[in-house]
DNA sequence: CCCTCAAAACTGGTACCGCAGTTTTACGTT
DNA sequence: AACGTAAAACTGCGGTACCAGTTTTGAGGG
C-alpha cells in the first residue's frame, strides 16, 4: 500500500512512531520539532502535530518550552501495564474459546508453532536486532489473531496499544530477555482452541504473567545497575552532547 | 480546579471535553476551528491541537478540509466498548477483592449504599438532567474507587476512558434507561469484600453485562427509529456519494 | 581548577495568512 | 417547480514569524 499519504502530520507520525517501536528513538531521545522538521522536508507545524497525537498515546513526553522526549516509563508503569495487559489478553482469550470458528481455531494452532520454531532459533543464535523484531512481529501478530477472533475492534486495538507501549518500553531489555520454554505458545493455543473459556483465560494469565515476572527482576536489576552508574558519573564527566 | 491553565490548547480541550460530556455538544455537534476559537478568544491553532488529541480518544472525528464533529459510533462500537468494560472492571474487581485494605472495602460499601439511595431517587422523580449527571458522576466514582484501591493506575486511566467514550456515546440514551434493582451496587459490593476473587469478578461481570443487555435494545430500537426517518428524508435528496 | 551568572542558543506555543479541498448557496435553464 | 451547475462560503492543513520560557554555553572572578 504506497496509498496512504494523507497528510504531512499524518507522515510524520507514522515516521516518528516507527522509529520508536524500532528502537531507533529510545526511551529519552530528544525530539526537536524544528530539527524534525529539516529532517522530513516539512514545517515545524505538522510535526508539532504528531508529537501531540504521540503524547495522547503516551510515547512522548513533553515540557513546554524545555522540549519533547520518547517517553521514560517507571518500572511501575511498566507493571501497570503488564496488568493492563492482562485484563484485556484473558478476556480475549474467553471470547475466543466462546466464539472462534474451527478455521480460525486451525491457524492459531499453525500460528503458535512457527512462532514457536522463531522463538527457539533465537534461543540457539546470538542475538540479532532485525532477527529478533522480526520475531517480536510474530509474536504480536499471534497475539492479535487471537483478539481479532473475538470480532470485537475495540479489544484489539486496546491490546494493540497496550502491546506497543510495552515493546517500546522493554526494547532495551529485549536481547537480554530469557528465552521461553519451549513450546510455549502451543501450549497456550491448545488451551483457547480445546478449553472451557475459563480455561482459556487461565492459561492466558498464566502465559502474560510468566513473562511479567521476568522482566520485574530485569528492571530492578537495570535500575541497580544506572544508580549505581549514576554515582560513578557524578564525578570526572562533563556532558558535550553530540 | 482554576488551577491549571498550562496553555491555551490545553485550556480548549478541557472546555471541549466537558462540553461534549456534559451534552452541550451532542454527538455529530460541528466543530469549526475557527468558530470555536472566536468563542474561546484564541487563535485556530490551540483549537486544532485541542482537536487533534480529542481526536486521539475517539471522541471527535475530523474530515479533511470538511469539517470536524463530535464523534457519531455505531452501535457495535458501543458494543465493543461495553466489551473493553467488561475485561477491565472483571479484572479490577478481581484485584479489589484479593488486596484492598479493610478500610477500603469498608468505604466501598458506604459508597454503594449511597449510590443506591440515589438510584432509588432517581427511580422515582420525573427525569432532571442535572440530577441525573449528578446520579452519573457518584455512579463513575463509586466504579473508581474500586479501581483505585488496585493500586493500578494504568487501569484506572482505562477504565476512565472506555467510562468517557459509553457515557458521551450514550448521552441520548439516559433519560429513558430503566431503572437498577434496588440493591443493586450494594449487592455487587458484598460480592467485592467478602468475596474470593473470582467471585468477586464474576459478580462485576454480571453487573456489566445487566446494562450493556438493556442498551443493545433500546439501541436497536433507535436504530429502526432513524432509518424510518431516513426513508421518510429520502424523497428530495440527492446521492453525491463521496 | 571550580564556581557564578549572564548571554546565547535552543525549546514549544501561538498568531496570522494563504492554499486547496468540500459543502452550501444561488442562479439560470428546462 | 425541478434540475444542473457555477460561484461563494467555509473547512482543515501547512508555512512563516515571533514570543516567552528553558537549557546550554562561556567568559570572568575566586
Amino acid at each position: 500500500m504506497t496509498v496512504s499519504p494523507q497528510n504531512l502530520a499524518h507522515d510524520a507520525y507514522r515516521n516518528l512512531r516507527d522509529a520508536i517501536l524500532e528502537g531507533r528513538l529510545p526511551p529519552g531521545a530528544p525530539l526537536s520539532r524544528r530539527r524534525l522538521a529539516e529532517q522530513f522536508g516539512m514545517s515545524p507545524v505538522p510535526v508539532g502535530d504528531a508529537l501531540t497525537r504521540l503524547e495522547a498515546e503516551g510515547l512522548v513526553e513533553t515540557r513546554a518550552r524545555a522540549g519533547s522526549r520518547v517517553r521514560i516509563p517507571a518500572p511501575s508503569e511498566i507493571a501497570g501495564n503488564y496488568e493492563l495487559r492482562e485484563a484485556l489478553e484473558t478476556h480475549s482469550a474467553r471470547l475466543f474459546a466462546e466464539t472462534a470458528s474451527p478455521a480460525v481455531r486451525e491457524r492459531l494452532l499453525a500460528a503458535a508453532a512457527r512462532l514457536d520454531a522463531g522463538f527457539s532459533i533465537l534461543d540457539r543464535c546470538p542475538y540479532d536486532a532485525r532477527r529478533h523484531a522480526r520475531i517480536e512481529r510474530m509474536h504480536v501478530a499471534f497475539h492479535l489473531l487471537i483478539a481479532r477472533a473475538t470480532g470485537c475492534s475495540e479489544l484489539v486495538t486496546a491490546i494493540e496499544r497496550s502491546r506497543v507501549l510495552l515493546f517500546n518500553w522493554l526494547f532495551m531489555l529485549s536481547a537480554e530477555l530469557a528465552g521461553l520454554p519451549p513450546g510455549w505458545h502451543t501450549e497456550l493455543a491448545k488451551a483457547l482452541v480445546s478449553g472451557k473459556p475459563e480455561e482459556a483465560a487461565e492459561a492466558m494469565r498464566t502465559h502474560v504473567r510468566y513473562r511479567r515476572r521476568e522482566v520485574a527482576e530485569k528492571l530492578r536489576e537495570l535500575a541497580r545497575r544506572a544508580a549505581k552508574q549514576e554515582r560513578m558519573a557524578r564525578g570526572p564527566q562533563r556532558r558535550t552532547g553530540k
